[in-house]
DNA sequence: ACCTGAACACCGTTCAAGT
DNA sequence: ACCTGAACACCGTTCAAGT
């Protein structure tokens, strides 16, 4: 018979995998450091050569949240017809699907205090949303975004996404909604780019 | 001397208030019934009768930051000029300043779990954002916002000061950049209008 | 109607000690 | 380098009992 070895020799990512389905089915709050030990077979302080606290925990998980969203955000750009309206369409459905998918995990993602991980979560951040910018940039280059600062523009379409998927998950927007909502969007920033070519 | 009367009389202010404090000052983690408790001088177990559980607590903080944050949006709309860009400028920093200036609060509002007081809380909502969905119905009535259904175009607005809040107070959009993004935000749903008029 | 006190089962965190 | 076991100080929640 196999006897467990005293070197778990793969902890870090079984913790972070089963506080991952932890997150998703019962939220942040029931995340436990001890629980986890337990389910992973070790001493309750095992995971502190890990994860030296709970946030630690918690920042982590956010951090592997933005690389998820990330590659499910390329993938939907990738997967979409070549036409900017098309691509625009699927990143807001991809990006509102994840934050309504791991609705815990998203909030973990965006909450104010990561403390002393906030610079590599923030870099991680801005690595997720590079498809998104790079979108803005290209409509701006054919003139169906308005103009000015890509920053400026990218952000408020961000942003714009992520008070969609927080209304979403708070239960203020009706899921049945979105897509209207998506269009509208879209189809004000090609307005507004019409309206200034124009003038 | 007077000694303390066995019944508090005003337990459940006495609470409320000092848990508000609390979350601004150390957070949501940090808030504790014992320590209320504590710190009312009154048992362990009394917030028991105001408060079932700690979720409760949490929702009653959820529920009077929605009644405060109509009042500001209120207050914010009713101190600027008559002009509806001014109003509608107004309301973006009133709704903005207060997420940022109470990031705690303002993200215990819009998580996605009020389970039992969802209905509750979603009422507070509606009530609190009722200015600017007034505001909206208003720029649409003079043609100077996107027409169209005022409950996808109010939620859209919504949506974007609710996504510009949330990334100042998550650190991803520096609070120096708001003013520019409410510019920005503001022009383009009136250019969007423009175009639909001259179409 | 409101509060107390004891009890139970959980936490996070720390640290000397083991392999 | 990684894990264990005991210890400490905290929780939320429950409930019989007091005023």
């Amino acid at each position: 018979m196999a006897t467990r070895p005293y070197h778990h020799g793969n902890l870090r990512e079984t913790l972070l995998l089963r506080a991952q389905a932890t997150l998703r089915e019962r939220g942040a709050a029931a995340l436990s450091l001890r629980e986890l030990a337990r389910e992973a077979g070790v001493s309750h302080a095992a995971p502190r050569r890990h994860f030296p606290d709970r946030q630690a925990l918690l920042d982590a998980l956010a951090l592997a949240g933005f690389a998820r969203l990330g590659t499910e955000l390329r993938s939907a750009v990738a997967g979409a017809p070549e036409d900017l309206l098309d691509q625009l369409r699927a990143s807001a459905h991809a990006y509102i699907g994840f934050a309504a998918a791991d609705a815990e995990l998203h909030e973990l993602m965006f909450t104010s205090k990561h403390g002393v991980h906030a610079e590599m979560i923030d870099a991680a951040a801005t690595e997720a949303f590079g498809v998104l910018i790079e979108l803005v940039l290209r409509g701006q280059a054919e003139g169906a975004l308005p103009a000015g600062d890509p920053e400026r523009v990218g952000m408020l379409h961000l942003a714009t996404m992520q008070g969609i998927a927080t209304l979403v998950a708070s239960g203020m927007i009706e899921p049945e909604r979105v897509p209207e909502l998506v269009e509208e969007s879209i189809a004000q920033r090609l307005g507004a780019a019409r309206a200034q070519t124009q003038a």
